[in-house]
DNA sequence: GGAGTATGAATGAATG
DNA sequence: CATTCATTCATACTCC
């Protein structure tokens, strides 16, 4: 819609500022980074973009925080049936993703990958300081781009799935009404 | 209100429909188990349904995802608002009710609260725990914890509630002009 | 046809 | 990280 209204709060339109609303810029960037890799920023780097956000409107480090842990788990479910997006950086990839991003007040552009100041886990990881993927499950990289718009959670690795296919396609799996399963209600 | 009237839109009656829009019979479906006890659906539960009631007329995973997730809210707090802005909180009676649901996809029956896979937090409750049960025993141990934990888990312990601002163990706490930093995007 | 309302969808915040 | 709660936005639809 119109979202040209007059910030009241931030961003959106009639924002009854009790939360964060990010602005389109604020946005942008978290998404920017976000498409670059960044899925779990450090504290400094928290930091780091909240200060450089708050240029943008108020925002707090604990917005940009609970904006990655949002966006992040968000990705895995889909709950939205959009546009599907570029897939995820290969956890144990260099990650140099060529992404741009460019300031609007001043129309420079540095690679994201080479931010003084933002950056994720594929930096730190070559000079093998934080981050050791390998303790990671390597976040089971799904096949996001296969499946697409109707899915949006995944069973992953459930105790609960005890009779279950290893692969099948839980959502979306629109299969048919093959089974007049549950409910009972008829 | 809940006119079961002939509408305009997808499920009704033809018409240009960006969201999807229940049947009735789909309505009736989701409201039997809301009133059954169902709250949360679990992924599995949420495929079953959503399968079923697409045989009523187009439907998403999603769909039913928000319709429980709405329901639910709306449940607690009888939306009897005039307008926007309502501040009347209205405190909840957890409903539970002793219908049946069968699994026919299993060929048993369970009482609602004893499901393998539908079931609602009523049992829990009378088990000691808060509110809504957790479906999945946590056997995920990731081992996380060593790499990242520090990220979160300020969040986590810190109260963070409204006020956060008088907290702040790192986030905020942290150095306070930052600086340099500005993550390059200058 | 506009106002008011019911509700689908989205997302920030929070907890385990 | 998974799941859930709360609040808000957007829109279908009813009623006048």
């Amino acid at each position: 819609m119109e979202e040209a209204a007059a910030g009241l709060c931030s961003s959106r339109v009639g924002a009854k500022c009790g939360r964060w609303n990010p602005t389109a810029e604020q946005v942008k960037v978290l998404t920017d980074l976000f498409s670059a890799g960044l899925r779990t920023p450090s504290t400094e780097q928290i930091q780091k973009i909240s200060t450089h956000l708050s240029s943008f409107g108020k925002i707090e480090n604990k917005n940009v925080f609970y904006w990655f842990q949002n966006h992040k788990a968000r990705e895995r479910h889909h709950h939205h049936n959009k546009k599907r997006r570029r897939p995820p950086p290969a956890p144990t990839s260099p990650v140099h993703t060529d992404l741009f991003v460019l300031d609007h007040s001043d129309r420079r552009e540095f690679p994201i990958t080479k931010l003084p100041g933002i950056w994720n886990e594929a930096e730190e990881m070559k000079r093998g300081k934080k981050k050791t993927l390998e303790l990671f499950p390597l976040t089971s990289n799904y096949d996001y781009d296969a499946v697409e718009a109707d899915q949006y959670k995944l069973v992953r690795n459930s105790p609960l799935r005890n009779n279950m296919v290893g692969e099948l396609n839980l959502f979306d799996a629109v299969i048919e009404p093959p089974l007049d399963l549950t409910l009972g209600f008829f």
